[in-house]
DNA sequence: CGGACGTACCTAAATGCTTTAGGTTTTTGC
DNA sequence: GCAAAAACCTAAAGCATTTAGGTACGTCCG
């Protein structure tokens, strides 16, 4: 019989075109080995565990993320460079569900410390100089984005947004509205 | 032997508690059922499968949220409210994670029509209405708050923010600081 | 060119969870 | 007091995770 000659980067990359074709809970190292013609110990010399299959399928996304992220932000700045980078968010869970999902998933101290997550929040960074914030804020909008950009994208992913009135499609935009919004006026230090 | 005269409410109610001590990941019906003293296949006579019980907890939680919710903000309005609501919510994650996770598992359209999941969306509504939102942005207000509180909470849970400064704390203030300020803002109609 | 070594993959087996099927006992309602 | 309903049981099939130990393929070095 042919050998597969996996490597521990391959077995990942069909992990996560697994999980995005037929759901997240469907990731399992059965059906994974079922997929690529092994049996299921065999993946065991390239994954240490289930929990670590995902955590590699998280970092896989992270890279993509950033990569995408990159690309769609450059050149951009203010609210284009937010637009850019929201949609960027939402086109990559869409499209991929099964590795949004693993990136919603805890991860290790040593994947939160990892180049590509290093990557995406440097570009986070980036696209939020664009706006006047002061740089002790920075931090603060950083999350806010990313609480708000997966937050909304989670709340539609598990049904909370109904499919009713208005479209969830207005409500995106009008949260960017928001955001851009607040981060364009946190520059007027004082009160009226 | 003594009987344990279990009802579906009960069984939920114990796999919360378990899911809140061991960690969602351990509420297996086995381990259920040996806590509840009961053979694994009995709780099948009290829920359907495990995908139901889960289903479960998440309505359950959602029930005690909003009953958390009315009782943080009565009586209050503006920023009073909105960090009430906001605060109620992070209280009540830290304290239940394992039902708050639950929450954030995807659900049936029955739950996403249920009782307390209109109770919960009919309170943030109540609490936006203190705010000179238009009437047509209310739902978009709701969307963009349910948004930013769960995504922040998701962010803390999966280790996304790091323990460096600034404090999540601090950005927890922020963000509910912005949040405030577009809402407060919203009745502007004419941009200058 | 030929053996040695590392790696990819295998079989076998233990353990544990989910779920269905069907039987027994307790409670409840008339 | 009896019949029906509900609560609980045993048994068993099916699948997933994981460990242990073995076989075959490629590659490197003498």
């Amino acid at each position: 019989m042919a050998r597969a000659n996996l490597t521990s980067a391959a077995v990942i990359a069909a992990a996560a075109e697994l999980a995005d074709r037929d759901g997240f809970d469907t990731l399992t190292l059965s059906a994974l080995a079922r997929g690529l013609g092994v049996q299921t110990a065999s993946l065991y010399s390239h994954v240490r565990d289930r929990a670590a299959l995902i955590e590699g399928v998280h970092r896989l996304a992270l890279g993509e993320l950033a990569d995408r992220i990159a690309l769609a932000i450059g050149g951009r700045s203010g609210r284009d460079a937010l637009t850019a980078f929201a949609d960027t968010h939402r086109d990559y869970a869409r499209q991929f569900p099964g590795r949004w999902t693993a990136l919603q998933r805890p991860a290790s101290a040593a994947t939160v410390r990892s180049e590509p997550a290093g990557r995406l929040a440097a570009l986070t960074l980036a696209m939020l100089r664009g706006y006047p914030l002061p740089e002790t804020e920075l931090v603060h909008a950083t999350r806010l984005l990313a609480a708000t950009v997966n937050g909304f994208l989670a709340l539609q992913a598990n049904g909370s947004i109904t499919h009713r009135q208005p479209a969830t499609e207005d409500s995106w935009q009008w949260a960017l509205d928001a955001l851009d919004t607040v981060f364009r006026s946190r520059d007027t230090e004082g009160k009226p």
